[in-house]
DNA sequence: AATATAATGACAATACTGTGACAAAGTTCG
DNA sequence: CGAACTTTGTCACAGTATTGTCATTATATT
């Protein structure tokens, strides 16, 4: 298995800072590239976008405010900024343009790994791509929290939309009773297995084509429910 | 019980804090509720699952850390810590532990909103692991309980499931009868070798090319069955 | 207050499991 | 080698648990 989960790309050009930095993160069988300039970050992400990428606020060819942004423009996975500025309009900002964290050199080393390990765990949805799951005539806008069916906006209520959308996420895999209503009603709803059975009913009512033969909601006997 | 999508659980017993808190978020527009302790910020969490958590490390009824583990045992989304602990190993420790940022008090409002909305953003994955056993033309995903012949979807009942799933995860060994029918009927049902019989015949029916010539079902006679 | 949405309970429809009877295959032993 | 025995496979049916449906009441939302 060549791809690794690890690898980590560092844009900054205090050579200390980079040096410290490998050092630590290969310490932990993280793979590590360092870029000393915007441009070079860039095309080494280009060519092999890493699982993070920590990234110098002060560069010299261009503020990291840009770079954040040309970065957001293709790269979904967690930036960390890095800065001497302990300014909190600066800080806005980068988070306003997509930065996962923010550190204020010098930082300390426990700290940083914490939390990028934190960010390496989640997974982040960025603006541009809609997430969308689609399942022949129906379409499932996760973002704009809509369903289409063939086209026309199908108005659910906000349990409906919590319901299906949890399973659309989860496409082709079974949910069960007690997941579900955990997620959507709350962990002490967990036999409350009847809720399931009438907002199903109504998602089959607004979405299937023939709701006693569902095509797209599916129970799953003693189990759970799919959506396919 | 509706679900906004900007409802913050505030878990701390400064009220002070609390009611700053409150304030800034509520003229953006976000649902605020207060609990003072663990137990009250617990049970609130469980009626009406708040979209963000703020928790305190400093409760007067049991350390925060411990809090934040008996949340991330059912509670999957961005939680924040506060604390007045200036501390390395405490961060860490939080991190581990699944929270999703750390704030040390006093907080700059700005800082806190831009970190929280950053979280708002961006997705918790929920184990989204895809653990499969697959034996030539069948895949069994144990995550999705979904066991597939050839790409199409196989319809198991809950029992057949069960059985086939451990019978995939021990992949190649010998299960003995009792084995199976304590691991899915449970420790009184050791001598009902006829449930097997059944079950793997239905199993048989919907799995093999040839039922009556099983390529991945094996009978080990008078000892169990084997999955290849 | 009017409307929309959610929760609840009762009942019918359905799917699944358990059960026993018997057939087929495999094993033991004279 | 073949009869007696043991184990495994097959089938159909009944009892049970689960699910779907509907009507009604409670709770939010406007």
């Amino acid at each position: 298995m060549t791809m690794s989960k690890n690898s980590i790309l560092i844009i900054d050009d205090e050579p200390q800072i980079a040096r410290l930095l490998r050092i630590a993160l290969e310490s932990l069988d993280y793979k590590v590239n360092i870029a000393s300039n915007l441009k070079e970050g860039i095309s080494s992400a280009a060519v092999y976008p890493p699982n993070l990428i920590f990234l110098d606020i002060g560069l010299p060819d261009g503020s990291g405010q840009e770079g954040l942004k040309r970065f957001r423009e293709w790269y979904s996975g967690p930036i960390i900024m890095l800065t001497v500025l302990d300014d909190e309009e600066n800080l806005i900002q980068a988070f306003e343009n997509g930065a996962n964290d923010y550190l204020k050199k010098p930082f300390r080393i426990g700290e940083l790994i914490a939390r990028m390990r934190s960010l390496l765990k989640i997974q982040i949805q960025t603006q541009t791509q809609t997430q969308t799951v689609e399942s022949s005539d129906i379409v499932i806008d996760l973002i704009g929290r809509v369903v289409r069916k063939k086209g026309e906006i199908i108005k659910l209520t906000s349990t409906e939309y919590n319901l299906i959308s949890i399973l659309a996420k989860n496409q082709g895999r079974i949910l069960t009773h007690s997941f579900l209503l955990k997620e959507v009603w709350g962990p002490s709803y967990q036999n409350e297995s009847n809720y399931l059975r009438v907002f199903f009913a109504q998602l089959r009512k607004k979405l299937e084509d023939d709701p006693t033969n569902p095509k797209h909601i599916i129970t799953e006997s003693r189990i759970g429910y799919r959506f396919v």
